[in-house]
DNA sequence: GGCCATTTGCAACTGGTTGTCATCTGGATC
DNA sequence: GATCCAGATGACAACCAGTTGCAAATGGCC
């Protein structure tokens, strides 16, 4: 029960620590990207926040989303056709796999792809700042079952 | 002089053929397609296409841009931050390395990357319809010159 | 050349996001 | 605690890339 609210207080104090003013709405928003663990646009992210404190307005969401971002607490994701999707930062880097049918996201990594793209980029008189990789795909069906 | 006039018409035969009515503004912006070896956006395909005939509307070029792309003869890329980019396709698939600084776009293809990419989703269990690889990157500098 | 389904230009609209501004508030200072 | 004010907020207008409704124009088959 009080598991969430040890995870949003690290992130609080480390931003409080830089200076950065924890609002009611900034508090609320981290309480819930810190239970999450989807990848949720802004809008949805208004929804459920509007749920705890329904005076929050869409653009304090945009704010403090680029606020979190600027702050490397968040990554941005914007997959084709769509708004963009938040998830929080902190985990180490990954790919996605979009499944086109749900929009449910499937978070991957390959060392090997990783090593390949350096190479490329090497090869190519470029310094990498970063990537994107994402795999757009359908669930396969099993053959042969139903 | 009548290099591009060629090329032009191999794919507005083709268009014509499955029934594409070939107007006047549709005409203009397939000629500058197939003069254009970069990625423009929709705006910039307006702004050459109305230096050839003044009274095409950008509706037009982002209809016919959404016609051809349907056809397969063009491709989409949004890359971030960015209006969608477009390049006629028959080439083969290649990804996309963007010179953070200039916008410029350099093209790259490796086998070992798609085939990777192939291996993952089949252990995620899933079919890939598309993926997407950009590199985000800048010109590096040669070390001890300048 | 005539016909009519399609396409066009224009203007109004959309969805996602950012800007403006008057008001409010976190938290440092007393 | 009460005071204060730079910075944050909510309401809403503006923005941007792209789309759409509509009346007028036109491609291409007869």
């Amino acid at each position: 029960m009080t598991k969430h609210q040890t995870k949003t207080n690290e992130l609080e104090v480390e931003l409080r620590r830089a200076g950065v003013r924890i609002t009611r709405p900034r508090q609320t928003i981290l309480r819930i990207l810190s239970e999450t663990d989807d990848h949720p646009d802004a809008y949805e992210i208004f929804r459920r926040a509007s749920a705890v404190d329904s005076s929050i307005s869409l653009s304090t969401v945009y704010r403090t989303m680029k606020l979190l971002e600027q702050r490397g607490a968040i990554h941005r994701h914007a997959f084709e056709g769509g708004p963009s999707r938040f998830e929080h930062a902190g985990e180490e880097h990954h790919d996605h796999l979009i499944d086109v049918e749900t929009g449910d996201v499937i978070e991957f990594r390959s060392e090997r792809i990783e090593a390949l793209q350096d190479e490329i980029a090497r090869e190519l008189g470029y310094d990498i700042l970063h990537h994107r990789l994402e795999l757009y795909g359908r669930k396969r069906r099993a053959v042969g079952k139903r």
